[in-house]
DNA sequence: GCCGTTTTCGGCCCGACTGTTTTCAGTCG
């Protein structure tokens, strides 16, 4: 799979000719196409393969030929023939915020800046400031920068950045200037990594609503703050960002600061064509900027275009105006939809909490039926069952059963898949479980083929009911082994197997990408939180839910939005 | 360089903020 190597070409080239100063629209397009290689779940060589990397949507004829002629070669003319012009240093001076194109190649050509350290060296001598239309304050802001770009460097995961975003609408709604506050950007779109936190606030006093906000106990240090925004950096180094909007363009404002840029532009790019601008401030002819034809709410600036109202989490450029132009946007799933969790861990392996806490957490959210799935033997660090010790815990289950009449307890393990494709435990056992999901927890390094055959081969074997956390990834900590997912995901429709969608904040697995294509070929997901104490149980489906809202998911799709006669039906296929 | 519900050319989001200037360039989102 070499998407992001792919990925990273497309970028240096952008890169490079936005350092020479080339065809701004070029550079965009180049970006696009690299985040859309990216995130697409084939192998792109795959694609190239058989020629078809055109069907990308933002690659054309000209990426194309790039994209087969970096496999072909492992570089790009386009770059190799640009390097004499591109400073390597201004290439690398463009990663720290506060320096963009222009300054990287001032500082490199000028005054000969090779690294991060000749960049500390040249602020602290004055060379910086001493440039023309620069300065101290310039220089002061580049220094600051440079001591946190490690931090900043790093994008957060989305369980880390929804929480701060809540917390500082809850302290910001004590000041009485706030009319109303949300969310919005990336985090709105429940993206699973955010790079800094948007938050927009409604007020007809925005700059009392600046004041509180920059005078909140979590600031580390203000950015800037004008009469409409303001941005900080928080005592956890986190980057937020703060818009105030007067309320009655409210809805246009959410519209406009919740993206995502692609989204943004392809719904501008049709507003223009029925002769209508959108702003933040609302949606108007382009001839006429006193009539305001929408900006209360969003579905106002939606209909202003002729369109339905649109779900954050499809807001990222990749076709939804099309389905929302035809009418066929999908109902998207609820949290409210989610029945029971069959993912579930105790302190008998890995968690903190016990049987009796994590089903009394269940009942307290509602739950229809619940699994407990500890793991099987061959996860020593976990603590890892014998089969033996499994059914002793299966009985304490169904000893509780007679305390909750109106929820399903499941006995269930978490088995592990082996290296040479065995499962951990014996058919007989699994067998007598009322749910099993499989998961690899062992050699991750092994090769894309390897992992394939071990998922394919827990598949088809007529016990297992889900593939667990299918990637293995660990957001910020690892990508995840490599697997064919086109070959998994026929496995999983030909057995009526299902692929879970992790809530565990690190895992979100499978991703977005990964569930359109899973819902194409008609394969069932598992929300699941995979949760290792009592107080997870609640708190963390929502990420699985705005996961699968992302991928598209619909009710219909999910195995655990049945009643429970419908799961019961699903388990004994 | 790519795209298309006015398609084969013309358009591609555009306003806020900052610092350094006195009218604007650079950066950001």
């Amino acid at each position: 799979m070499k998407n992001r190597e792919v990925a990273n070409a497309l970028r240096e080239l952008a890169d490079s000719m936005e350092l020479l100063g080339e065809d701004r629209y070029r550079v965009a397009n180049y970006r696009d196409a690299a985040t859309r290689v990216e995130h697409h779940y084939e192998p792109i060589e795959d694609m190239a393969a058989e020629h078809r990397v055109e069907q990308l949507h933002g690659v054309g004829k000209s990426i194309g030929a790039k994209i087969v002629e970096y496999l072909d070669t492992g570089t790009l003319a386009a770059i190799e023939e640009r390097r004499p012009r591109v400073p390597e240093a201004a290439l690398r001076l463009m990663q720290v915020p506060g320096i963009g194109p222009r300054r990287a190649m001032q500082f490199a050509q000028e005054l000969n800046v090779r690294t991060i350290g000749d960049l500390q060296a040249a602020l602290d001598s004055g060379q910086i400031a001493a440039l023309p239309r620069l300065g101290e304050k310039i220089a002061d802001a580049l220094r600051q920068e440079l001591q946190r770009l490690d931090a900043r460097s790093q994008r957060l995961p989305l369980a880390i950045a929804l929480p701060a975003a809540e917390e500082v609408i809850r302290q910001l709604q004590a000041c009485p200037a706030v009319e109303s506050i949300a969310p919005a950007g990336s985090i709105r779109r429940w993206k699973e990594t955010t790079g800094d936190i948007d938050i927009l606030v409604a007020s007809t006093d925005p700059l009392a609503v600046i004041a509180a906000f920059t005078s909140l106990p979590l600031v580390k240090r203000v950015l800037g703050a004008g009469d409409t925004r303001a941005s900080i950096v928080s005592v956890a180094d986190v980057q937020i960002d703060l818009r105030v909007v007067a309320p009655e363009a409210i809805g246009a404002a959410l519209q406009y600061f919740t993206g995502s840029k692609e989204h943004n532009v392809a719904l501008r790019a049709l507003a223009v064509r029925k002769g209508l601008k959108i702003n933040e401030y609302g949606v108007f002819p382009v001839d006429d900027d006193s009539r305001n034809l929408g900006s209360r709410t969003e579905t106002e600036v939606y209909a202003a275009v002729g369109l339905p109202w649109i779900p954050p989490e499809l807001r990222e450029g990749a076709g939804e105006l099309v389905l929302a132009r035809t009418g066929t946007l999908p109902r998207l799933v609820e949290l409210a939809d989610i029945r029971g969790d069959l993912h579930l861990h105790t302190r008998l392996t890995d968690g903190s909490s016990t049987i009796a806490e994590m089903v009394a957490a269940c009942a307290a959210r509602g739950y229809e039926y619940m699994a407990i799935t500890d793991h099987s033997q061959a996860l020593g660090v976990t603590g890892g069952l014998t089969e033996d010790e499994l059914r002793v815990e299966h009985e304490q289950i169904r000893a509780l059963q007679s305390q909750h009449p109106s929820m399903r307890l499941l006995c269930g393990v978490e088995v592990d898949i082996h290296i040479d494709e065995r499962l951990d435990c014996s058919d007989a056992f699994l067998e007598s479980c009322d749910v099993v999901v499989a998961s690899i927890h062992s050699a991750l390094q092994k090769p894309r083929d390897v992992q394939t055959s071990r998922l394919i081969a827990a598949i088809e074997n007529p016990h297992v009911d889900a593939i667990a956390h299918p990637t293995g990834r660990l957001l910020g900590k690892r990508p995840g082994y490599e697997i064919d997912l086109g070959a998994v995901l026929d496995a999983l429709a030909r057995t009526g197997t299902a692929i879970e969608v992790s809530g565990q904040p690190q895992r979100l697995d499978l991703d977005a990408d990964g569930i359109r294509a899973a819902i194409d070929r008609g394969v069932l997901l598992l929300l699941n939180t995979d949760s290792h104490a009592a107080d997870q149980v609640s708190g963390l489906m929502r990420y699985a839910v705005g996961t699968a809202r992302r991928g598209g998911a619909t009710a219909d799709s999910i195995v655990n939005t049945r009643d429970l006669d419908g799961l019961l039906r699903w388990l004994n296929r």
